[in-house]
DNA sequence: GGCTCCAAGTTGTACGGACAACTGTTGTAC
DNA sequence: GTACAACAGTTGTCCGTACAACTTGGAGCC
């Protein structure tokens, strides 16, 4: 198998596992970094870059003069592949995703939908509702807009089409950037319809602006969940040196 | 001013005030690392580490080949980044930040509480309950946990303190890492009280875990905001991810 | 014991070089 | 004109080195 990931990619894997494995426990401190590049027979800029990875999702923390401390406790899951697909999010966790397509209707946008699209109002664009299961009950309804180019794509799969993403990828349709709005918002006639709740009841809202690897906008979708069913899960950490600059600086 | 800021954060400062400026609009490309480096006499690595930096907050794009590309569209509202601070965030979107604290009760550890901050169970925490307003309207009730010892710290505190990060960061307690989940839940008989809505009313439920440098946990908190008053915004990519979604309750 | 101080260990920053992989453009052939 | 091929430009990966800044633990002292 002529594997053609990168090294630090199999470093960051390698010791992901190993955290996932319980072999380095919560509040463990990582072999230094020496050492690890030692152990890889890579050099220590590699390993440093595999470990920036996991600092990234919040594995592990890291400070100048100090071994990394691996950070327990979250569920570690992995991140944008899950968000980016439902279909390969539920299927992360062990549970069957379903979906069935409501409506594809082409239209003209509107200016909300152009703004995001970055389109000229009025283009041409494509409107895909849907109703997502998990094992079989309705989670979530999505109400996605797509450029033409996208949308005939989306238009000619299977209502029953698990994972639009998925299929979208074999036809060299990526998305690689995502922006994502969270908030409350009630349910209207539809949503309870689909999701079977009351008008005016509560959801919990993703707006998602999507784009492609050269930064055009492909997706502008509004996701609204059943509470209870899902809850959005996001790490950060501050790059460094929150006391040094609380003075002058900038 | 003697700033003692790493060079690479001098060149991504400069590159984000240049996007802000719209110097480089929606769509444009940035200049090549090479250009960037003799521009400002650094090396590529150098430049390489702002521009890994831009890419994290999704300002811009990156792939092999061609240069970079400005993800414009993005309302700037600074997205998590500010979120370890309710007053730094408020003031950054030019709103006014008060709060006020409820009640500072010391207790022992439940076993929820005890596992959030890595404690024995029983273990003598302190437990916090503000309100925190915008503009003088009230928009959220927060519900922290402290260990004793940065307890301690908050008791002493005003009631009307606007910051407890901040007064925190001067006694040496520094927040850099957090992991947030975010969901819906229904207003208890004290939100309902505090923040003037009915009981059962939906709100927007914000729990955090926050950690010092050392990777020890300082702080457990659960948010509740009124609807329509905020959004989370998060921005992720295939290099960066810092999301992920999360099944239903523990 | 408790304290200061020092040395070893560790990560952060920055430099330099080299090659691989990919993109966009240009130019040629048909 | 269209399709293909070559090419220059650009970013990704990886190596090596050096020093700075910081943490930790232990030695020594009071």
């Amino acid at each position: 198998m002529s594997s053609k990931s990168p090294l630090y990619r199999k470093v960051a894997g390698d010791l992901r596992t190993a955290i996932a494995a319980g072999e380095y426990g919560s509040g463990a401190r990582l072999p230094a970094e020496d050492e690890l590049a030692r152990r890889y027979g890579v050099s220590r800029g590699t390993v440093r870059q595999a470990l920036a990875s996991l600092r990234a999702d919040g594995l592990v923390t890291s400070r100048r003069g100090a071994r990394r401390v691996v950070l327990g406790g979250a569920p570690r899951l992995q991140s944008f592949g899950e968000l980016r697909s439902f279909a390969r999010w539920a299927r992360s966790l062990g549970e069957e995703p379903g979906g069935r397509t409501v409506a594809v209707d082409p239209a003209e946008a509107t200016e909300e939908e152009a703004h995001h699209l970055q389109l000229p109002p009025g283009t041409r664009v494509f409107r895909v509702r849907r109703v997502r299961t998990l094992s079989g009950a309705p989670v979530m309804v999505e109400r996605s807009t797509y450029p033409e180019r996208i949308g005939l794509l989306v238009a000619e799969m299977d209502v029953d089409e698990v994972s639009h993403s998925h299929q979208l990828e074999l036809h060299g349709v990526l998305f690689t950037d995502a922006h994502h709005t969270i908030d409350v918002a009630p349910a209207d006639a539809d949503d309870a319809q689909l999701l079977g709740c009351g008008v005016g009841h509560a959801l919990l809202r993703e707006r998602r602006r999507s784009t492609d690897p050269a930064g055009t906008p492909v997706e502008w979708s509004e996701d609204r969940y059943l509470p209870g069913t899902v809850a959005f899960t996001v790490h950060n950490s501050v790059a460094t040196s929150a006391l040094g600059r609380q003075l002058g600086e900038e």
